[in-house]
DNA sequence: TCTGATTTAGAAATCGTTTACATTAGGCGT
DNA sequence: ACGCCTAATGTAAACGATTTCTAAATCAGA
């Protein structure tokens, strides 16, 4: 593997000349130029970024924390980071948390220590990070989640004005007990649709049924289906159900279909997020679409202009969700 | 941020010292490992990944290189090697092609560059590599598909044995016009399916009707419902059709769905690869499923294993698929 | 032709580690 | 008490780039 060494010598120049023509600063006649480029041609010689790292501290390495890599709504982001992140020059770090907060931090301490160039962060917790790591030396957008400990950018979508239309939709269509299943753990999401929930059914005089809020827990892929077949076997069962994204969407969906009853005769159903397969489905899925490629794509923007700018004001964005009416939610 | 040189001044001994007790290697007295670890502890100290990557010329980085991270194939798949990756304190390096050997290319450099420990890639092409990147100096496993140009370890399914599987079902429920939808790039996946269907119909003394095979261009979303369209408004239609891979298979559900038409009462439907929502669609899909995780998991231990042993010989896996029936291939 | 500014190229320091080699001190056998 | 071996620590040279400083060469102006 050649170094710029090699490159210098081949071309019988110093390796500061090379080093000049590489990043195209300094001056340098043109013959010495051409030398330099035909030696550097003729030994295929590459830059090593990991000299080029720790000699300017500066990487083209951005860092993406996600907590589930099989969810489309993280893979449609992931895509939205990516295509940023690409056309600036930067590759992508990508790490899956799975939920677990330990996993997390682990990998915090890798990009620290990889000295990635800026973080894009969908936590698994609100709190409890360590403020050595996320704040202090390197920029981190905050993605789909808010971390309460630290103050940083964050991209979120208006979970409480979606879960609340999607909730007063089922109320119009005439129900009036209706179950949600939502994320165990307390992050943003999970926070802020229950409040949505809430509110629509406050908001039409209804009452807010404890029995009829379950909590998943994320990490475990059939604990919906288990909550889900909860609130089924209700004595009262309810009328309609709303789920809090898509992987309790699915188990919600083999529960109702382990349970035998049919969408939306016996139970409607709304789900926060989306799928790919949501028109195919029969009937086809009543769902609040998230922007969710261009979610990833504004953090990725917000990122980049942090790392160009390190002392701008820290901003919050939250981008609108659509609502989308099909057959599950009834006629 | 602290480095080295800030311990040693701290506990007041040499760089060397404080290496070695980092590092666990050498001797060094209980006393003053004790004092080093203090002030290790006192300053947050964390050993830099790239200065320590350019001495050793050793990184806990590989790299993955997938052709779309929306695919649940290759999202379970990343799932597998995370899981090993991670379990041996390698992080992983994530990039994905979009089926273009353009950024294929790209992001090899990169890694390369970055000096990643190796690469575990699906590519977008079986030649046309750079071989000085993929066999010179880095470790590759070939996923998925077939590297033609270069000689490297390989993990695979048994793509023919499953196709001609589903094809022979849909022969044995008497249908005799059976469509083929695959990708339409010359990679291994494609090929060795649509040889699995050649085989299914010769060996029943079938002919193969050359119209009858359409190939869809996995870069466009929307390619493999024109694709199914096409097969659909064929005079003669085709009473079953045998889907390639699961972006086709979703391309061709649409297709069906805008042209009216009934599973499997109008048109018989089996999917190579097993989507999560398969089983809730009506009908359920029949479908071959592959080890997917299986599949990642393998192919990072046999990266972990040459990275050990760069001179073991090279090996091939082919892991066998499971077919699974249910209702979309009739009764 | 001389002076001073300006362009061009090289020498050497630096980034934060690891490690080969040198050095010191202490223990032990004779 | 002497030398020798070993354990414990330090010194300094890498790794492969960038960059500051400096020196030589060129050029312009009077």
């Amino acid at each position: 593997m050649a170094t710029v060494k090699d490159v210098a010598r081949h071309a019988n120049v110093s390796i500061a000349t090379v080093s000049r023509i590489i990043n195209n600063q300094g001056t340098v006649s043109p013959e010495i130029r051409e030398r330099v480029l035909a030696a550097i041609q003729a030994l295929d010689y590459r830059p090593s970024r990991v000299a080029r790292r720790l000699r300017t501290n500066s990487t083209f390495v951005i860092g993406l924390v996600i907590s589930d890599i099989q969810n489309s709504f993280y893979t449609s982001l992931t895509r939205g980071v990516e295509d940023v992140a690409s056309a600036n020059g930067y590759s992508l770090l990508l790490c899956n948390t799975d939920e677990d907060p330990q996993r997390e931090r682990k990998y915090l301490e890798v990009m620290h220590e990889e000295n990635v160039a800026g973080i894009i962060l969908a936590s698994a917790t609100e709190g409890g990070h360590d403020t050595r790591l996320i704040q202090a030396s390197i920029p981190v957008v905050a993605l789909d989640r808010v971390l309460t400990d630290v103050s940083v950018d964050t991209v979120l979508v208006d979970n409480i004005a979606g879960a609340r239309q999607a909730v007063e939709h089922l109320i119009s269509r005439g129900h009036r007990r209706i179950g949600a299943i939502l994320g165990e753990r307390p992050i943003t999401s999970s926070i802020e649709r229950l409040e949505g929930y809430v509110q629509a059914l406050s908001h039409a005089g209804l009452p807010v049924d404890p029995n009829l809020i379950r909590r998943a827990d994320l990490r475990q892929a059939d604990d919906s289906t288990r909550c889900a077949l909860e609130l089924l076997n209700l004595p009262e069962r309810p009328t309609a159900l709303f789920t809090g994204n898509s992987l309790i969407t699915l188990g919600t969906l083999r529960a109702i279909q382990a349970a035998g009853l049919h969408i939306p005769r016996d139970i409607a159903l709304v789900a926060f997020d989306d799928i790919p397969w949501g028109e195919l489905l029969n009937p086809p899925l009543t769902a609040i679409r998230q922007p969710t490629y261009q979610l990833g794509k504004t953090a990725a923007e917000m990122l980049l202009a942090r790392i160009a700018e390190p002392d701008r004001p820290v901003t919050q964005v939250r981008l609108p969700v659509e609502f989308i009416v099909r057959a599950s939610s009834g006629a």
